[in-house]
DNA sequence: TAAGTATGTTAAG
DNA sequence: TTAACCTACTTAC
């Protein structure tokens, strides 16, 4: 369930789980045995996290770079680790618990210079404390494409995915096919302040919630809906269902190779 | 058992 | 714009 908040939780867990103490490190699938030997024994000595890339750092080792693509996932357990299920492709493991990655479309070992070439390639994080969303909004006024695929792209904004970006326009009245130039400097502040919201307590709770307590089924005296991605949500994947506020059929169609979800009544900003 | 789907990205054309 | 790739899960037959 990788977007940015599943990155930056990842990265919080490893250092609890493995941070300042030496690690085992094998790849039980074998596709990344090579520097598993390299870092096997050494000590993880710090842990960041930029959008949807997650890196971990053993000293002069180097950083191991991982990107989960659209279904890699981690999965931890307590020690001792049981033999490994699947294809796994890391495995860290310290006296208390393990680590288990699975499915990733990166997982290399990289140098320090080579971080900082792709955090260059990376747009401002909303999860990043220090990133600065000016940076974002120098490209998104300035550009004809719609606000919906600007706030996929990752060298403009950092870490936002297709749920962040149904929902943040969702919840600020913004048709996702506006050009990025045609926002407001006002509309723009608000975006990124609700992504901040929104992404910080995805890091907490470890999935996507953005409806707010008034909307939710409950306080519209609806009946309770099932998510298949875990979180409650107005748009994403609910095609089948009628807009929570509105009851308009919430309407889909591909922007970008993506699926884009949108409701056409509430969304005309 | 096979096909389809997924919260993503890159490279080829 | 399209295909390819990494894996697991759900749905169809």
């Amino acid at each position: 369930m990788p977007e940015g908040h599943t990155i930056h939780r990842l990265a919080i867990e490893h250092l609890r789980a493995f941070g300042g103490r030496p690690v085992r490190a094998t790849s039980p699938q074998g596709r990344f045995a090579a520097s598993a030997a390299l870092l096997d024994g050494r000590v993880l000595d710090g842990v960041e996290a930029h959008g949807k890339h997650l890196f971990l750092g053993f000293g002069g080792t180097g950083w191991v770079h991982v990107h989960l693509g659209l279904y890699g996932t981690v999965t931890f357990g307590a020690a001792p680790a049981p033999p490994p299920v699947g294809q796994v492709r890391l495995r860290l493991a310290g006296a208390d618990g393990y680590a288990d990655l699975r499915g990733p479309a990166a997982c290399e070992l990289i140098t320090a210079a080579e971080k900082d070439a792709l955090h260059s390639r990376l747009g401002p994080d909303p999860l990043r404390p220090a990133d600065d969303p000016e940076r974002a909004w120098q490209r998104i006024s300035r550009s004809r494409s719609p606000v919906a695929a600007l706030l996929m792209d990752q060298k403009v904004l950092a870490g936002v995915g297709n749920v962040y970006r149904a929902e943040v326009l969702f919840r600020l009245g913004i048709s996702p096919h506006r050009a990025g130039r045609d926002l407001t400097r006002t509309e723009w502040d608000a975006l990124w302040a609700d992504l901040v919201e929104l992404m910080r307590a995805g890091v907490a709770a470890g999935r996507i919630d953005t409806v707010r307590a008034e909307h939710t089924p409950e306080a519209m005296g609806r009946p309770p809906r099932v998510d298949d991605h875990g979180g409650e949500v107005y748009v994403y994947r609910r095609t089948t269902m009628p807009c929570l506020i509105c009851t308009t059929p919430v309407r889909t169609e591909p922007l970008a190779a993506r699926n884009l979800f949108w409701c056409p009544t509430c969304q005309q900003r």
